[in-house]
DNA sequence: CCACGGTGAGACAATCGTGTCTCACGTGAG
DNA sequence: CTCACGTGAGACACGATTGTCTCACCGTGG
């Protein structure tokens, strides 16, 4: 009988991916328990938050290990963290549009990932393979961008879901203009 | 004595932007007058919010003008677009993220925009200046991520104000990869 | 069989944001 | 000067959400 935590997480990141402003008693509906059983497992609307936060911590940085991102070229090593990250980009996008209204403390566990995905983007510039001139930092951000654009596009039908890495990646790596083929 | 509306706009703008949760007091009271008197222009929250889509619309069509988006190569006509709406880049970044809540409808004004944005993509594709494996509805929500993502990393201090314009032009259109020389 | 732990349902007060109202004040126009 | 207008300050009630509590129910394990 025992409610199943990680169960009840996954169906409050869907639900408050597509509605933010959604009440704990519908999340606790969507969930299929009641709100009483819901506030048992999440002191309030916070932890859940700062649950569904470590949740979607836990998914990157093992979607970073499964993407092995210092394995060959960098190039490659974005292409399958992207492919890696989709499977959570929903929660990520909800978390990145909530973090907008953080500013507070609270950033050490999102520092650790920016670092990681920033190395890749410095490894590629290193070896020549990525252009020097945009940052690094900035790069990281519009990653996080793309992936949360691209998952709110997919939910409202302007993105087929199949096409979902292919358009960050490409996107992100070669930019809209046609490349010459060298 | 009379309460001048677009000032008050604007710093709504500016404060819902950090904090798009802050309350009708703090709009108030950043406005520099009181609730009572910003409820005497805005019936209530949701008028403000509609007052402030339509001052965003009202900017970015005002930029999309003055970008001249028919005239010269596409890639020349995006990078007038990015420099042209980067003021109204804030604002925009602030509806960007509450649309992703509304669901409802209310995307009259929008849709003319997406369509604007959108031509510049496909006569971009139909000259062989883009690629045509990214649709155009994707550039088109890539160019709003890309330009929400870039005002807060730069609200954050993440990216040089500066910079803003070559970052988000040069991202959509070149991509990361080092572009070699013809 | 029975006790126990976890759950659902509902009641309850407290809090917060909101919308509305009143009243006093200051300024500018007539 | 006087009056009308717009404003600031505050009080007030309402609704929504939240956090807490109680009680009854049911499955499982002893």
């Amino acid at each position: 009988m025992a409610v199943d935590r990680d169960q009840v997480l996954r169906s409050a990141a869907a639900l408050l991916t597509r509605t933010p402003t959604a009440t704990m008693d519908e999340v606790a509906r969507a969930a299929g328990i009641s709100r009483a059983t819901l506030h048992r497992h999440f002191a309030g609307r916070d932890a859940l938050v700062r649950a569904l936060e470590s949740l979607g911590v836990a998914e990157c940085e093992a979607a970073l290990d499964r993407a092995r991102l210092d394995d060959g070229p960098a190039g490659d090593a974005l292409r399958r963290l992207v492919r890696e990250i989709e499977p959570a980009a929903g929660l990520l996008a909800f978390l990145y549009g909530e973090n907008q209204l953080w500013e507070d403390g609270g950033d050490e566990p999102w520092a650790r990932l920016d670092t990681r995905i920033a190395t890749v983007f410095v490894r590629g510039q290193q070896s020549g393979e990525f252009r020097i001139d945009l940052s690094p930092a900035w790069l990281t951000e519009a990653l996080y961008g793309l992936v949360a654009s691209c998952a709110w596009a997919t939910q409202a039908g302007r993105v087929a879901p199949k096409d979902f890495t292919h358009m960050v990646v490409e996107l992100l790596l070669g930019g809209a203009l046609r490349r010459e083929e060298p």
